[in-house]
DNA sequence: AGAAAACCGAGTGATTTAATCGGGATTGTA
DNA sequence: TACAATCCCGATTAAATCACTCGGTTTTCT
């Protein structure tokens, strides 16, 4: 159950762009510096994002990354399945491929995971970066 | 956020055995047989589950397995945390392992896999293999 | 022009996963 | 007692995944 570096560096390097946000443009090389993480990996987890529509670029010399919208608007759930896939703790309950189980008793153990699937998610989309970023103030 | 088929398999075989409790030992090859799992991979699986005491083992022809407890007794979480370690969506927020972290912003992202770590492992420990075998009553 | 930055596909070494292999020890039954 | 069924258990392996790195191209500011 764990989630991959990937993932991680993610949700870090997108909560250091909502506590710059409105600041302008952050070099990705910045925020890799600032987070202990390689720039070029930090480049692979940035193509998804801004796929995704979660960041926005600025190209050219003094460009760099911004948050796409307000942190108040992006969930950590967003982040997680841009960069990590559909969450689902097993294959068979990806949400959309649900093909019915063969196995009997492997559907009997299927309501587990769909249950935890639905929590996880829950979870993952009540943080926004909003909250993570406030999180300073409220011990 | 995946778990491996090592506790997938070992979930399915665990609700088997809760299927037959009461019905004397069943042969691993028995289970194996009916959940399609490689009979030799599933002994890798209940070793771990025997030294946790979750099963008990009869040795000898006639042999097999059956669950230590009664099904009401054994949680979801007790044997995924047997066969994949502690639930922690990353390193940093492994109880017990609970060394402070360096970086500011790795510290504000903490809190998300903290409440998620919580919050799996409270489902996984609210479901028994009672509620898993009993789900076909209640759809 | 030149520097700074984003863009992007391909490659790579290490680790983990999902098994298999090959045998040994124990015990019920003929 | 033989022997078949069963558990016990360390070692090995093939494939996949992970966590990067490489080597460039394109864009834009100064």
């Amino acid at each position: 159950m764990k989630i991959t570096a990937k993932g991680e560096y993610g949700v870090r390097a997108m909560a250091t762009l909502a506590l710059e946000y409105r600041a302008g443009p952050i070099p990705l090389r910045e925020i890799a510096r600032r987070e202990g993480i390689s720039h070029q990996f930090l480049e692979q987890i940035f193509l998804p994002l801004r796929r995704a529509g979660l960041i926005t670029s600025v190209r050219g010399a003094k460009g760099g990354y911004v948050l796409a919208k307000a942190p108040e608007e992006i969930k950590i759930g967003d982040i997680v399945r841009t960069l990590e896939g559909p969450i689902a703790p097993v294959e068979c309950v990806v949400e959309g491929k649900e093909e019915s189980c063969k196995r009997s008793s492997a559907c009997l153990t299927r309501g587990i995971w769909e249950r935890l699937r639905d929590t996880v998610s829950a979870v993952l989309d009540d943080i926004t970066l909003a909250d993570v970023i406030t999180s300073i103030d409220a011990p």
